[in-house]
DNA sequence: CGCATCTACTTTACCGATTTAGTAAAACGG
DNA sequence: CCGTTTTACTAAATCGGTAAAGTAGATGCG
């Protein structure tokens, strides 16, 4: 049966489709790619090659085309950790972003390793990406070798954090703007000693979180207890952190009905402390987190948090990414870009009003202690 | 010093490579891939061949060495939903699995959607990826498409759960073992009222599942109340379907004292059920999940779970691609190979034994009710 | 000494697509 | 009717690297 023709597993080529037709692989380009030359093929014989390519299931060879062409069609994302849940949904912004384009990403994962950056930054320069989006976490971020990226002169976006230097793009959170709509939520429902769990210094997003705090309690005229202020010192491991600060709080013996707290995962930790020292959420004390990771959604008690919107980030960091590749393909230059995305506050459960106030200021339906 | 040689961004060539070393781009290519025809250079040369190349930062064209070789040094990974926290840890194993060798994934998120899967099947197998892990999830999977991708003959390993057919290489966890060890872990604990809430007829692994908690039961003369098993109808928003699914068995009005859930989702949802009508977990009712997803560990109370070997599943799975890829390589091709791996339970909070038991049976020091 | 073998390379021919520079025939214009 | 333009294509060069097939000098050996 089977004909041999040596090549069984062979693809077809641009010379298959040519040969089928009578005609040369220059003219089959031509007509697929729709080069202005084609407008002298008359149309019954683009017809005739299209439907040839389609029947023999031509796909152009990528490589051959980025041989010639010199573009890859590829950017490379690097994430710092994609277990992160954090990660995950802004990949998806990405992905859905580059879909429409017939651009692909190759995503590599960081593991917070500084060794594993600085391979897979030559690994995706050596494979010819056009672009690269870089997502920041906690790590304070190695603008050293991204100045590296800088000399091949290939478009790069940082998304999630700002970095310390605007040569290049970035898209962030508002921390700023995210924490003051924390504190003014506690606020309004009648909190007044309130506590809060620093993120590490090491981080910069915790001194755009700690101005939010400031810029809200000044305007509101709300006294804040440097006592009741700690700070993380561990970047990572936030929720044991998040534990044994807030053990640390109520060792003090100061009373506070609320507690701010710099991300999601501290909060659990938060939350686990104050239910293991009897108190009960939100109704002996509310508390808060950041980043609206999905866990805090079906969390015990569900957790109000400041929601990022990494969906809008990461298209916003696509969509300045392609606009930078377009021009660098024209040998123009575009300067940064910088864009702060403003943060939504989501109310769930974790948060009330103090108890003293509960019975008449919001009386919700909520679960007998 | 630098010599004005009119390209600016131009990047080094195997021919700059040559110039600079005056030999042809031959020797230069021989010798850095080492060849056998390379023993005949001398190591001085060699050595002023290796040389130059790193001076001049040398990275040979992927696309020309593609073209060339016919192997792209790319594979592709398809996931069902990056933001699934169970993807995200397989992704990591796979990462480090292909991190060593000189291949580099392509992944593709599916978001769960039957179109997008064909569509990025044919972008994946345009880029002339090498081979495919595709990991499977809930939804019953599109082996007639995976059939297409046979016929171009590219080697193909499905990941975290069986597939229907076995032409395909696969590696999956043992979830009938998974359930054995968590029934089986209440039974010891105590408990003889059990309650099951079962994952949807749909999900091939939910028989497997089943057939665990028999099978256990059966050896161990265990009665299982068949009014105290419910079935998720819906595949997905396992947690809502969890809280339900509880909230029925609780209308019952018959007396479990414990429950084993699906999935850790399903699980937080029954937890949620449970606590809003009044019962304490575990003093009143132990729970028990499947999968151990990050949350798990954290949740309140900690969930015990079966955990799932992702990385091991993960590095297996790229081990067999790459060996099939290796055959492939020569021509040869390998029979399709099958992999189960067990799963562990995972003690946390959420189980201990049943109440009447409780104070002379397991004293651990659980928080006052 | 003469032929084979080894050493140290080079030349040429691809891989598959695209771009540049044609060419030949048909249509047009004066 | 002849030159120009338009139409409908094709041949050759190119992208960068590598495999196969040389080549030329040095060395070995009978």
């Amino acid at each position: 049966m089977k004909q041999s023709t040596a090549k069984t597993t062979a693809t077809v080529t641009i010379r298959d489709v040519a040969r089928e037709c009578g005609l040369s692989p220059t003219t089959v380009s031509m007509v697929l790619n729709h080069t202005p030359l084609a407008s002298y093929i008359p149309e019954s014989t683009k017809k005739r090659i299209t439907q040839v390519a389609e029947g023999l299931g031509y796909q152009p060879n990528p490589f051959a085309q980025a041989l010639r062409s010199q573009h890859s069609h590829t950017i490379g994302v690097m994430v710092p950790d994609i277990a992160d849940p954090y990660c995950a949904q802004i990949l998806r912004g990405i992905e859905n972003s580059f879909s429409r384009s017939s651009y692909l990403p190759f995503l590599v994962d960081i593991q917070n390793d500084r060794l594993r950056f600085k391979k897979y930054l030559n690994v995706l320069l050596g494979r010819r990406v056009e672009g690269l989006i870089i997502l920041a976490n906690s790590l304070s971020f190695e603008t050293e070798l991204l100045s590296a990226s800088e000399s091949r002169k290939i478009p790069c976006v940082i998304l999630g954090r700002e970095p310390e230097t605007d040569a290049l793009s970035w898209v962030a959170t508002d921390n700023q703007a995210g924490t003051q709509q924390a504190l003014e939520h506690l606020y309004r429902l009648g909190h007044r000693k309130i506590a809060f769990i620093r993120g590490s210094s090491m981080i910069v997003d915790s001194h755009h979180q700690w101005a939010g705090i400031c810029s809200f309690a000044a305007a509101a005229g709300l006294e804040l207890d440097p006592r009741l202020v700690v700070t993380l010192s561990d970047p990572f491991s936030s929720y044991e952190a998040g534990f044994e600060c807030t053990k640390q709080l109520l060792a003090l013996k100061l009373p506070f009905t609320a507690l701010v707290a710099f991300d999601d995962m501290t909060a659990f930790g938060a939350i686990r402390a104050l239910i293991s020292a009897g108190l009960r959420v939100p109704l002996d004390c509310s508390v808060i987190g950041f980043d609206d990771i999905p866990a805090a959604a079906f969390y015990n008690p569900a957790l109000t948090s400041v929601r990022e919107h990494m969906e809008t980030l990461a298209s916003m960091g696509a969509e300045i990414l392609m606009e930078a590749i377009r021009a660098h393909r024209k040998n123009t230059t575009v300067s940064p870009v910088h864009h702060k995305v403003k943060p939504e506050l989501i109310v769930r459960e974790s948060t009330a009003a103090p108890r003293d106030l509960a019975d008449h200021a919001f009386p919700h339906n909520r679960r007998a202690g």
